[in-house]
DNA sequence: TAATACATTATATTTATTCTAAACTGTTGA
DNA sequence: TCAACAGTTTAGAATAAATATAATGTATTA
């Protein structure tokens, strides 16, 4: 199972001993190059079809809480009934179509640098998110 | 009550009849030049503590989110707990401190356009929000 | 002013998230 | 091998924001 060490490697730099269960979430959440947004809620039906574990609630939000303070993932600032979750770490943006309750990236090089001139005494800034909210272009509609 | 005349346009053309609680709701709304941020919860303690009459909760809810489909306040796009919505609805930006959970206007002159080369086909940008997440800016800090 | 349509309210419901406490597991050291 | 311990998992309870419900109340209209 040598393919699992670079996630017993995630785990263990995240504060968290690598189990059966965390290492099954790591499989769904890093296991391809290509990166993707996710809620909870969909993470868990994914572990569901694919794995014969069974993982509790608590333990998904409580890796996944883990993994964002180490920055392995991202949490997407979105005003939602459910929080929205990115493997995509880099820096970049978001597309969201409300009609479709779907995220879509915006690469970096795809926005000009965000150049915020007001600064705030004491305090420096973390990151800049650019959320940019889409709906169908149909000429007929009003 | 003359004032109220503008209390009764807004909530007339956003398909409310003025009642009492929702004359109430404009006041502390919208009878400032001062344009603010709020949180449900803090809503209703304004008017607990201004007003002789009782709100409930689903009239604060049912109003707000009208006013929101006309335009006349601004759901602020952040991950909390809670909502916040924006008295300002100009075209503007937010810093959001973490360590205060506090908002803080970007004035739109302050941020350079941000122009988004990428397109989706058959969709169109409905609207842009920069969030600029700050912290404090201690040297002793790490 | 009567009839109607819309509002308000208290309460129940829903749903995401967090908390809790008991049972479990893996590691360490004797 | 086993006891002890620290950390994990889990089901279910708790929490809290937001929404729905249904009975009662109020504004509007003709």
């Amino acid at each position: 199972m040598a393919y699992a060490e670079q996630f017993i490697d995630k785990l263990r730099k995240s504060g968290l001993r690598p189990t059966k269960q965390r290492i099954k979430i790591c499989e769904v959440l890093f296991d391809t190059d290509k990166t993707f947004h996710f809620t909870i809620k969909e993470l868990v039906k994914i572990i569901e079809n694919q794995a014969n574990i069974k993982v509790s609630l608590a333990t998904v939000y409580n890796t996944i809480h883990a993994f964002i303070k180490k920055g392995y993932l991202k949490e997407i600032p979105l005003n939602a009934s459910q929080s929205y979750y990115d493997t995509n770490v880099t820096h970049h943006h978001h597309f969201f179509d409300e009609e479709e309750n779907r995220l879509i990236d915006i690469h970096q090089d795809d926005v000009d640098e965000v150049n915020i001139k007001k600064t705030i005494p004491g305090k420096k800034i973390k990151s800049v998110e650019v959320i940019a909210k889409i709906v169908s272009d149909n000429q007929s509609q009003k």
